[in-house]
RNA sequence: GGCUGGAUGGUAGAGUGGCUAUACAUCGGUUUGCAAAACCGCGGACACCAGUUCGAAUCUGGUUCCAGCCUCCA
């Protein structure tokens, strides 16, 4: 068994050898909570949650870190608009935030840290900067000195003068360097502050990942994960802090970076205004369906996103669920040892989910076409299993095809009705009676074990 | 300007130096009171130009176009 991962600090596809085979450490960026979860924050989200299960599945002892970040200028500003306590309104929409992804069939991380909760190591991570030469403090701030990191710029593979040379933003006096960035800064009475050894202050952002990884799972972990489009800065900057404060010469052993979502083909982002909310798309669609959609690219790529990729997701899942529902009467039996190989071979080589999904579709078939008991159990039993890997197929069938707000006993009633106007050849009151349940979205279906039900899917 | 990735059938999306990806859609068939579902089957693709090779959509070079990061971002 070797999984290989892309990692972002080579630019290569590497076989994954972890740190000690008996503990593995896995950290993803969550986000920072100051407004609605988008689907840009539900793919990371989904992806890490499949490396995940995948590395449960090959190592006794996974340990999974996603943090919330909920103290950030980002989340002060928004809250005092609103005039609201920035503490509840960060908790507000870091439990949103859970709530979403949870539709989207992720599960909890194994550790889920938040940021205020870890100011004593924050700080205690910027002394030991400061000791060591690598920070500084200037008119209440703190600052990380780029200089005195040889290696900065290595992962994001930039060079530090060739960015300050287009550099778009006005630089603070108090930086040494263009490129420093803040580690702590002052807070007035109006924003959130915790007592320091520079005054009253908060955190700058990306410190809070290298104390929290550091806190729950060590100063060199093997895999950091998050999207591309925090590469630089972000990871760069945590990467150098992490390894200056440590003092090690690697903060994570394989960086893994999710690509982005793209509507028109352009990136979903703030800037753009086109920013698609998971409680909104949740409304409209099944999460499952989401999940597929945003699994059915390989994660370096990017998902397409628009109603006809939905639709797609949606109705490949249906067949799926058609074939589990012809076989409900099969038991099958949910382990690990029923996923196909060939599944796992796929998500084995960098995650790829689109061959997993080949794989499905044709176990999926087979079951479908399945006459002998046995390969019905079998095939079942390797549907279900890859599925639970994959955060796929638990569902029970029958309820995939209703919706929860629909009266069931009168649809039967009226199912009922029309199959003694069938049994009298009333052809007539047959049809009106299928227009009637067809008005209210419901699609018959015969077949010689009688009548089923269904609620179209939009 | 610097650094990354891309360009595959109607659409989405993998992969491979010669062998059906897969899904959705279309078309034909089986089935059906009608239908639906399911199953069977048929097509159809590798941006452009050179080169390497017995053979390239797959390797190399170039061209064009697209996206991302360099500024908050997942």
């Amino acid at each position: 068994m070797t999984i290989q991962l892309h990692n972002t600090k080579t630019g290569k596809k590497e076989t994954f050898v972890p740190i000690d085979k008996n503990s593995i450490t896995m950290y993803l960026c969550g986000p920072t909570v100051y407004n609605y979860a988008h689907i840009g924050n539900a793919r990371p989200a989904v992806v890490f949650d499949v490396l995940n299960n995948l590395l449960k599945y090959h190592y006794p002892k996974v340990t999974y870190a996603r943090n919330i970040t909920d103290i950030d200028d980002k989340i002060n500003k928004s809250a005092m608009e609103l005039g609201q306590n920035i503490k509840k309104y960060a908790k507000k929409y870091a439990d949103i935030y859970n709530h979403d992804i949870e539709q989207l069939g992720v599960q909890a991380p194994d550790i889920e840290p938040y940021a205020t909760e870890h100011i004593p190591q924050i700080i205690a991570m910027i002394n030991d900067l400061i000791t060591k030469g690598h920070a500084y403090a200037a008119e209440g701030h703190v600052l990380f000195s780029v200089n005195s990191y040889e290696n900065y710029g290595r992962l994001s593979n930039r060079n530090i003068d060739d960015m300050i040379a287009g550099a778009r933003v006005e630089i603070a006096p108090y930086k040494k360097h263009p490129a420093d960035f803040v580690l702590w800064k002052p807070s007035d009475e109006s924003l959130p502050g915790w007592g320091s050894p520079w005054g009253r202050g908060r955190p700058g952002w990306h410190i809070e990942c290298s104390a929290m990884c550091k806190e729950h799972l060590g100063t060199i972990i093997d895999i950091h994960c998050g999207g591309r489009d925090l590469v630089f800065p972000h990871h760069e900057n945590e990467a150098a802090q992490s390894c200056c404060a440590n003092s090690t010469e690697s903060f994570a052993n394989y960086w893994v970076h999710n690509g982005m979502i793209n509507m028109d083909n352009h990136k979903m982002s703030k800037s753009l205004g086109n920013i698609l909310l998971i409680k909104d798309v949740v409304k409209k669609h099944k999460g499952e369906v989401i999940r597929w959609l945003l699994l059915s690219s390989q994660y370096r790529q990017s998902v397409s996103w628009s109603e006809d990729s939905i639709y797609k997701s949606q109705k490949t899942l249906d067949r799926i669920y058609t074939a589990l529902r012809e076989n409900q009467d099969s038991i099958a039996e949910v382990h690990h040892n029923n996923i196909p190989a060939s599944i796992i071979k796929a998500l084995d080589d960098d995650l790829n989910t689109p061959i997993a999904f080949a794989e499905i579709n044709k176990i999926a078939k087979q079951l479908a076409k399945a006459k002998s008991s046995n390969d019905k159990v079998l095939y079942k039993s390797q549907l279900l299993s890859a599925g639970l890997l994959l955060g796929f197929f638990q569902e029970n069938p029958e309820s995939w095809f209703k919706a929860d707000d629909i009266d069931s006993d009168k649809i039967e009633k009226l199912i009922k009705q029309r199959n003694t106007a069938r049994d009298n050849k009333d052809w007539e009151k047959s049809d009106q009676i299928r227009n009637e349940l067809a008005a209210m979205n419901v699609v018959l279906e015969d077949s010689a074990k009688g009548t089923r039900w269904s609620v179209k899917n939009q």
